[in-house]
DNA sequence: TTGAATATGTATCGATTCGATACTTAATCA
DNA sequence: TGATTAAGTATCGAATCGATACATATTCAA
C-alpha cells in the first residue's frame, strides 16, 4: 500500500508539470519532451551528448528522438557538430538561445517556490528522491546517468579530474555533468 | 540552486516512468496519458468522474481529453452514465476489464520495490512530497484535488460521513477517493 | 585483409495526442 | 422569457511516437 500513494503523489506532480508547461508563454510552442531533451543537454557532458544518448535518457527510440531533435536544430535552440573519431557519431549542443530559454524557465518557478518554502524538509525530500532514483537503477539494471564525479571511473589527479574508462583528462567543472557512461562507485 | 535538483530528479523519473510504460506488455497499447485518466477514474469520487473532472485534473484542454475518453471506451476500458440530474453531463465508471488492468500494473513494481528497500524514509519520503504538492496547491491557487476525508466540508457524523458541500450523505469508504471540489481544512 | 555483424543516425508511414475552433444541448440567471 | 454560461463532441492541422527500412561507418573474427 506504501508505494501506492508514491505513484498518486508523482503522478499528480507530472500533471501540474504539464499544466504550467502549457500555460508558460515562452514553452506554449514547445512539447514537453523538446523542453526534456534540451533540459538534458544542457547538464550532459561531451560523451553524451549524442542522438542516442538522449534516446537512452529519455526512455524512446531513435527514429522518434531523431525527429524531435530535428524539431529542436530547426527552431536555432542546438546545433549539431560531426565527431571527428567516429563519422556516423553527431555532437549537439545548445545554441546562445537554446541556453537562454532554459535559464529562462528552470526549474519552474512553482517547483523552486514550494521548495524554499519547505526550507530543510525541501532538502530532506531532495536527498530522499536522489536516494530513491539510486535504489531503482541498483535494482533494476538502467543506465544511471549520473553525475560524472560521482562515477567509480572518476579519478581525482593533481592536474585535475580525470576519466578512467575513456583514459583521458577532464575540464574543470566536469564533475557536475551527467554522463552516460556513469557507474556507481 | 536548491529547486534545480529538485526538478532534475522528477525529470528522470518521468523518463523512468516513460520507460517502464512503454516496455511493459499490458500497456504497450496504451498510451501513458490514458493510463494517467484510468488511474484517475480509479481513484476519484462519483462528483469527479466526468470528463470535465478528468480535463482539470490532467491540465488538458476538454476536447483533447473527449478523444482519449471515447478510445478508452472503444477499447472496453470505461464506460460512460449519463447523469440522471444534468443532462449535459456524463459520469465515467471503470469497467472490469479496466479495473483489472490497473490492478495489475499499479503501483509500477519497481517504485514498489524501491519504496520498500527504503524502509522508513520511503515513508518520510512519500510524506514530504504530499507536503509540496500541498505547498504548491497553497502558492498557485490550483484545484488540489484531495481526498474527501481531508476536505474542510467533510463532517463525520454518527450515521456516516457527509458533505457538507453538497449536503448528502457519502457511502463508507469515500473517505479515500479524489474529490474535484476538494478544499484544505 | 576481407567480410559479416553491429552501431549511429535518418526517412517514411500510420495511429495517436494535442490545441484551437466551432458547434449542440442543457442549465442558470437576470 | 431570453441571454449567458457550462458540458460535451466533432473536425482540422501540427507534432509525437513506434515500427520498419535504410545508408553509412565501425568492429571484430576468420
Amino acid at each position: 500500500m506504501s508505494g501506492n500513494a508514491l505513484y498518486d503523489y508523482l503522478e499528480r506532480l507530472t500533471s501540474l508539470m504539464r499544466a504550467w508547461s502549457r500555460e508558460h508563454p515562452l514553452l506554449a510552442e514547445l512539447q514537453p519532451v523538446q523542453v526534456s531533451a534540451l533540459h538534458y543537454l544542457s547538464r550532459c557532458n561531451g560523451y553524451s551528448n549524442t542522438p542516442m544518448a538522449v534516446t537512452e535518457y529519455l526512455g524512446l527510440t531513435k527514429g522518434t528522438v531523431s525527429q524531435s531533435l530535428k524539431v529542436l536544430e530547426h527552431k536555432g535552440l542546438i546545433r549539431k557538430q560531426p565527431d571527428p573519431q567516429d563519422k556516423r557519431s553527431v555532437h549537439l549542443e545548445l545554441t546562445g538561445e537554446g541556453t537562454a530559454l532554459l535559464e529562462a524557465l528552470t526549474p519552474p518557478a512553482f517547483l523552486q517556490q514550494a521548495a524554499e518554502a519547505l526550507g530543510l524538509r525541501g532538502e530532506m525530500l531532495e536527498a530522499l528522491l536522489r536516494e530513491l532514483l539510486v535504489t531503482i537503477q541498483r535494482q533494476q539494471d538502467v543506465p544511471s546517468f549520473g553525475l560524472c564525479g560521482s562515477c567509480r571511473f572518476h579519478e581525482r589527479r593533481e592536474e585535475g579530474p580525470f576519466c578512467g574508462l575513456t583514459r583521458q583528462p577532464l575540464a574543470s567543472g566536469a564533475e557536475r555533468l551527467i554522463c552516460r557512461e556513469h557507474e556507481s562507485a
